[in-house]
Parts: C-alpha cells; sequence; structure tokens
DNA sequence: GCGACAG
DNA sequence: ATCTTGTCGC
C-alpha cells in the first residue's frame, strides 16, 4: 500500500535511486537501439523482452512524474516528442523537453513501441532532473504479447513505469461506473489474467486503460493515475506533454512547411 | 476465413 | 496519429 508518510516521502527510487540519471539510461538505450527490419524480428524481440519485465512495487512515492507524448510532423516521416515534468506535490510542473526523430517503422497495432520509442529516448536525453516515474502515451502489460510501449521503455531504461492509453488494444472488460476513481480489470481473453485497469477519472467521461509498463504494480499504476489527475480525463503529466507536442508541433509545421 | 486493431 | 466545422452538453 501506499507510504505511512504518504507518496512524496522520499524519492521513488531511493537516495541511491535518483543518483542515477535518466538522461544516461536515455543515451545508453539509445545507443543500444537498432530498429527492427520486419514484424518477425519486432515480435521476436518483444517476447524475449517481456520476461525482463518486473511489476513489484519499489518504494511508494512518485513525486515527480514525467509524462511523454508525441505528434507527427512532415507528412508522418518525422516525429515531435516531448517530455513534461509534473511535481505531484506542489502541482505544479517543472520543466518541458522536446525532440525531433525520424520516423523509422510503420504503425502497426501491437508494435508502436518500434515508431516512437526512438523520439522518447532523444527526449529523455535531456531530462536532468530527478524522476520518479515515467506515464506513457498508450499500453504498458495490456498487450497481446505483455509488452507494450509502457514496457518496452520501462526495461531499456530499467525504469518504473506506467501505460495510460485512450483507447482499448487488448482485453476484455466490463464498463467501469462513470465516477472518478472507478474501474473494472482489464482481462486476456485467453488466460484470464488481470493485465491492466479501465479507470474512469472524469464523471461521465470515457475510461483510460491503465497497466503496469515496469517496476509498478497494477495497484500503484492506478493510484499514481489518480493521484496526478486534476479534473480532466488525462493524468496532468501525460494532458500537458500532449499539449506541449502540439504546441510544439504547429512551430515545426511554420517553420518548415510540409512539402 | 472474418473481425479487431495503442498512436 | 492526421485530415477538418460546427455543435451538443455540463
Amino acid at each position: 500500500m501506499v507510504h505511512p508518510m504518504g507518496p512524496w516521502a522520499e524519492p521513488a527510487m531511493g537516495r541511491e535511486g535518483t543518483l542515477r540519471s535518466l538522461a544516461e539510461a536515455a543515451r545508453r538505450a539509445l545507443r543500444q537501439w537498432r530498429t527492427p527490419a520486419d514484424l518477425e524480428e519486432a515480435r521476436s524481440l518483444q517476447w524475449t523482452l517481456a520476461r525482463q519485465v518486473r511489476t513489484e512495487d519499489g518504494p511508494a512515492c512518485w513525486r515527480w512524474v514525467l509524462g511523454l507524448d508525441s505528434a507527427f510532423v512532415e507528412g508522418g516521416r518525422r516525429i515531435v516528442a516531448g517530455a513534461v515534468l509534473w511535481d505531484a506535490a506542489q502541482r505544479t510542473t517543472v520543466h518541458r523537453w522536446v525532440a525531433l526523430a525520424d520516423v523509422e517503422f510503420p504503425y502497426v497495432p501491437g508494435f508502436l513501441s518500434f515508431r516512437e520509442t526512438p523520439g522518447y529516448l532523444r527526449v529523455m536525453t535531456q531530462v536532468d532532473h530527478p524522476v520518479d516515474v515515467l506515464i506513457v502515451d498508450g499500453q504498458g502489460t495490456a498487450h497481446p504479447r505483455g509488452f507494450g510501449i509502457a514496457c518496452h521503455i520501462g526495461v531499456l531504461l530499467d525504469w518504473p513505469t506506467v501505460g495510460v492509453g485512450k483507447s482499448r488494444l487488448f482485453g476484455r472488460h466490463e464498463a467501469p461506473a462513470p465516477n472518478a476513481g472507478q474501474w473494472v480489470p482489464l482481462w486476456h481473453p485467453r488466460t484470464g489474467a488481470v493485465i491492466g485497469a479501465v479507470l474512469t477519472t472524469r464523471p461521465r467521461t470515457q475510461p483510460v486503460y491503465v497497466s503496469p509498463g515496469h517496476r509498478v504494480s497494477l495497484e500503484r499504476a492506478i493510484a499514481i493515475v489518480l493521484d496526478c489527475c486534476d479534473g480532466y480525463r488525462l493524468p496532468e503529466p501525460q494532458r500537458q506533454a500532449d499539449q506541449w507536442v502540439r504546441q510544439m508541433r504547429s512551430q515545426v509545421s511554420e517553420k518548415d512547411p510540409r512539402p
């Protein structure tokens, strides 16, 4: 459960953990990155890396939450990746970063991470501030092979991550009550395992799909998302990252008009 | 074979 | 995701 002193008592990564740099981890992952040549290779990699996913919780605190989102430019040839650091204790935005990257993989349901991860890793190489957990726009374990983009990024960086999708990719579920905080489990169609939660974050509003990415349990993932919500459907880090990339996208578009 | 299908 | 105007409801 939650730490007796509340979610902001100590850094989520622990004293030692915060000494680790997210930027450094991102640079390492970026050097190792290699885009699969085809779906077979991508699928094989997902099955392999999925075994590295851990859904055990670390210290119960999530003061600094980094929201990630992206937008496409130049007819979808390049991607604008944005990161917004949210201080859950002060309820304020600490800083925002952007990065531009080439898109080298097509969008195929179930393989989103191969398309968007490079951009996210690039933005994160600039994050020079402690980060407790990452909120990624998309699924975590709520994926056909249990390896959505939130898991992929979490494993590559070995960092706590939570996946928050605006729609469903995989799994069955009933409709959650239309009250903020209400949720229902998202079940694996064949194994019956709980792979995520369908959470109502705002009254009478479409729910979001929450699932663990890495080093976070489903219960913790739900608590983090709810704690970051501020009256809108999406948790603040993600909502602001969405606005941020949209703003940067239009800025990039006017500077270099679509050919 | 026929749907479903994150962003 | 992106292409696009107005419109219904709290």
